[in-house]
RNA sequence: GCGCCUGUAGCUCAGUGGAGAGAGCAACUGCCUUCUAAGCAGUGGGCCGGGCGUUCGAGUCGCCCCAGGCGCACCA
């Protein structure tokens, strides 16, 4: 399509070119010819507004420009059917009937890697996503940043980047102290013995039974001082429950290629470093016992606190010694996927980049919304603070990791998701998962059944030229575009794109499918060339669809 | 009060500055001796939150309102 668009954008120039000087209209700078695909068939494939850009310059209408442009141009009849001056300019391109079928062909040539391009060079680029602190198991809103942060990975590899998935690990600071806090708590209270719950514990119920894990592995927590409790119940239950993230993430079909710890910032000394830095730049002032950094002075709406006044420091002391140490490690673009709760933290931490001389554009947060858990339409409430909230655990076990992937993956990040684990979970119209995987499933049927009828694959080398039915080149242009819409996907982080042109071809395909089955137009037929022709694009269709899940990470089976 | 995000069909949401604004669900009407009816075809349903601007042209860009969400810590 590219190649298409950028061969028909030459013949414009050329023929506006030529027709201003035979007009002897004035010379014109001819820009970069966009096209757009027109809302209706009538109006061809390809349409372009070259002549409204153009009309000021030469002093004469759109439509006269758009005229003088059609009756000149030079285009091969192979590519292009023909061109027609429509509306108040439009330059309608009908695309011939036999480029889109050579679509077909580059579909089954190049087979998993159509879509695939080379864009990124090869560029490191890291996702960090997930990240959730390690204080309890993974809930619904986790889930969704996994399925984002994997989809944007796998779209980011397919256009040619070398890309790196990181879960960042919080396991220092306050919130691990309040963990080993909860589970001591509820260790002592299955003693026997009363105990104030801390005030903002962890409440949920799984604190219970960490706390009986963490009693197996260290002995005589009951009788021992704080001091050595509670680290130690942090310790080992943070451990206890990283393990059963990543074992969940891994159940979700998302792997991880390297967990930093906070906890090892401080051990290696990055965290001192990169206060030593700020020092020495002068970035950082006094505010009584505490220390704090000047983040104003680059853009954040206010200074900020690095130390406090008991001499702790704070979670974004520690954020700004990793940034630092993802950009040592040579990406050439960082993506952090952040809960829109954190939206108002970007500034800070671009301004600390800033403040360590390096470009805070190589930084691209992308956040996103709720999710919002319904049961047949009615919320499931969802708080952390009570300990009241679904598990991704659940939901995986309850619907499925590709419908819970695909369903996550229909919405922009921007959009609150509602989540129906009842719909979810029917195998029916209500949910898109099934229809694009069951089009999958009916080609691969297809398939099989053409085998049985004596008409076995490849179809390589079937007479293309048969597919002209509206059906069939509607589906061809799906195929045809599929590959520049996995590079928009990929270049503005929005796997949404993914899931609705998948829906749009399934839809395309299902319909084919129905409209002819009964009728001599069927895909197999008596007629074996024009059979073996339907399967190519058959098969075309299931290559597709079967890349296209594979980007979002849900899989694509051969029966259903 | 300030900042970011969101307002599109009854519901949930798509929609690269361009031509009667789309899909799914819900409602209604049809279609199964024949490649999967987990499907298909059709009908109804819209001041694209409001206003002003920029533009030949605005759901899309800018400004101002209105409504909702999230932030505005020596929490993360």
């Amino acid at each position: 399509m590219e190649q298409l668009k950028k061969m028909l954008g030459a013949a414009l120039a050329d023929a506006v070119a030529r027709a201003t000087a035979a007009r002897g209209w004035p010379p014109v700078a001819v820009p970069e010819v966009t096209w757009e695909y027109p809302p209706e068939p009538s109006f061809g494939d390809l349409s372009t507004t070259l002549s409204f850009a153009l009309a000021k310059q030469v002093r004469r209408s759109p439509r006269d420009v758009a005229t003088a442009i059609q009756q000149t141009l030079d285009v091969d009849p192979a590519l292009v059917a023909k061109v027609e001056v429509a509306g108040p300019g439009y330059l309608n391109v009908f695309v011939a009937n036999g480029w889109w079928q050579g679509v077909l062909r580059e579909v089954l040539g190049a087979g998993p890697s159509y879509g695939r391009a080379s864009i990124g060079q090869g560029q490191r680029v890291q996702v960090e996503f997930v990240s959730a602190n390690p204080t309890g198991p993974l809930h619904v809103g986790h889930g969704r940043g996994a399925a984002l942060g994997d989809a944007v990975a796998n779209l980011l590899e397919a256009v040619g980047y070398g890309v790196e998935r990181e879960y960042y690990i919080n396991d220092a600071g306050s919130q691990m102290r309040l963990l080993g806090e909860s589970v001591w708590a509820r260790h002592l209270e299955a003693k026997g013995k009363p105990v104030q719950f801390p005030e903002n514990g962890y409440h949920g119920e799984y604190v219970r039974e960490l706390a009986e894990r963490v009693s197996a592995v260290v002995p005589g927590l009951a009788d021992a001082e704080a001091e050595q409790a509670i680290p130690a119940c942090a310790a080992q239950a943070s451990q206890i429950l990283l393990g059963e993230i990543e074992a969940d993430l891994r159940a979700f079909g998302v792997v991880f290629d390297s967990w930093v710890s906070e906890r090892s910032l401080y051990d290696s000394g990055e965290v001192e470093a990169a206060l030593a830095t700020l020092r020495a730049g002068g970035y950082l002032y006094e505010e009584g016992k505490a220390i704090g950094f000047r983040a104003s002075d680059f853009g954040d709406e206010k200074d900020r606190i690095l130390i406090r006044s008991s001499g702790e420091p704070t979670y974004f002391t520690s954020d700004i010694a990793y940034h630092a140490n993802k950009i040592r490690r040579g990406f050439h673009r960082l993506i952090n996927i952040w809960g829109a709760d954190h939206g108002g933290y970007i500034p800070r931490v671009k301004a600390a980049i800033r403040a360590l001389d390096h470009d805070p554009e190589i930084l691209r947060v992308i956040l996103l919304q709720m999710v919002k858990v319904l049961r047949s339409g009615a919320p499931v409430p969802m708080s952390k603070r009570t300990g009241e909230f679904v598990e991704l655990r659940e939901v995986v076990n309850e619907v499925g990791k590709d419908a819970a992937r695909f369903l996550f993956l229909t919405r922009r990040s921007e959009a609150q998701l509602d989540f129906d684990i009842e719909a979810a979970k029917r195998q029916s119209m209500d949910n898109p998962v099934f229809y694009v995987q069951y089009g999958h499933a009916r080609a691969c049927s297809m398939a099989r059944k053409a085998a049985e009828a004596g008409l076995p694959g490849p179809y390589a080398d079937a007479d293309l030229a048969h597919l002209t039915l509206p059906e069939e080149l509607g589906i061809m242009k799906h195929l045809a575009i599929y590959p520049e819409m996995v590079l928009h996907s990929a270049l503005a982080h929005e796997p949404h794109r993914v899931t609705t042109h998948l829906q749009e071809l399934a839809a395309a395909f299902h319909g084919y499918f129905t409209k002819y089955k009964d009728s001599e137009e069927r895909v197999i037929s008596g007629d074996r060339d024009l059979s073996r022709a339907r399967l190519a694009m058959v098969a075309a269709v299931r290559q597709v669809i079967a890349n296209g899940l594979a980007l979002l990470g849900v899989s694509a089976p051969e029966r259903m």
